[in-house]
DNA sequence: AACCGTTCCAACCGCAAACGG
DNA sequence: CCCGTTTGCGGTTGGAACGGT
């Protein structure tokens, strides 16, 4: 990672302006700096820390990374709920969203969606008022979220299957449409053959409010407990609506929280 | 080992809002 | 109210790290 550095017009004089990732030492340059002095013009500032920086790459430095009071680390499942929600509510407003979210910069919440939670969004349009920055006007903004339901493929903690023989998916290559309800009590089961491909046939026949598609797991499909675990291959229509969002957050989170 | 595709996030950019003289 | 400057926001991306072949 060499440094960038660009040539700005500053005046009569040609400044050097440093671009890219920031140095250890431009970070204790910047933090000690505003422990002495305190955040009181950013784009004054570089030149009396001695930082070759724009404010504003000081400005993004500071709040979304040296910042004293930031969380770091992975969300909790109650920091994913309210992202959820509340991207459901406003849709992309980050910093709103950061609001409810102490220690969670705008920037960190709007990459943890983007790369944890958007791909297992169901296809759905909402839409949202959205509030515009001069507070007069209200724009309704369609957000569309991804019509791609990627399948989220994980490993599943032990979800206690009945003791029914006749449901032990364990050795089964096919995949299984199984209904849960919130206590990952199975309500339902359908198992596919692998020449039956058409899922929909299937789908028809089942609650699809809470379907989730599984298939077992290839490494541990040895033991025959009533115990297994699962890939979740695929989440059907349980993010779409708003009802299902505790249903599908529990699942992911679970099987997230395993794996790390 | 070497290559290649994917994932993820820090940092960028352009634009809009807010500020203040 | 105007206008230049500063701050804030959201979309986008470069490249490190990772995983698979």
């Amino acid at each position: 990672m060499g440094e960038v550095v660009f040539q700005l017009q500053h005046g009569k004089k040609m400044d050097r302006v440093k671009k890219g990732a920031w140095s250890p030492q431009e970070d204790k340059k910047l933090i000690d700096y505003i422990a002495k002095y305190r955040i009181w013009n950013w784009s004054q500032m570089p030149k009396f820390a001695g930082l070759s920086r724009t404010g504003k790459s000081c400005r993004l430095r500071w709040t979304n990374y040296l910042r004293p009071d930031l969380k770091r680390g992975p969300f909790s499942v109650e920091e994913t709920q309210t992202v959820i929600r509340m991207y459901q509510s406003l849709g992309n407003r980050w910093s709103a969203i950061a609001k409810e979210l102490p220690g969670r910069t705008d920037n960190e919440i709007k990459n943890f969606y983007h790369t944890h939670l958007k791909k297992h969004l169901g296809g759905t349009k909402v839409e949202v008022k959205h509030k515009a920055r001069s507070k007069k006007v209200e724009k309704v903004k369609q957000i569309e979220m991804s019509t791609q339901k990627k399948p989220l493929i994980t490993t599943c903690p032990n979800i206690e299957g009945p003791n029914d023989q006749s449901l032990d998916f364990t050795n089964s290559s096919s995949s299984s449409y199984i209904t849960f309800d919130e206590n990952y009590e199975i309500l339902d089961f359908l198992e596919t053959s692998n020449q039956d491909n058409d899922v929909t046939s299937i789908v028809n026949q089942v609650d699809d409010e809470n379907i989730v598609i599984l298939e077992s797991n290839p490494e541990r499909s040895t033991s025959s407990s009533s115990s297994v675990d699962l890939h979740i291959k695929d989440v059907m229509d349980v993010s779409v609506h708003s009802s299902n969002v505790d249903f599908w957050l529990d699942l992911y989170m679970a099987a997230d929280n395993l794996n790390t």
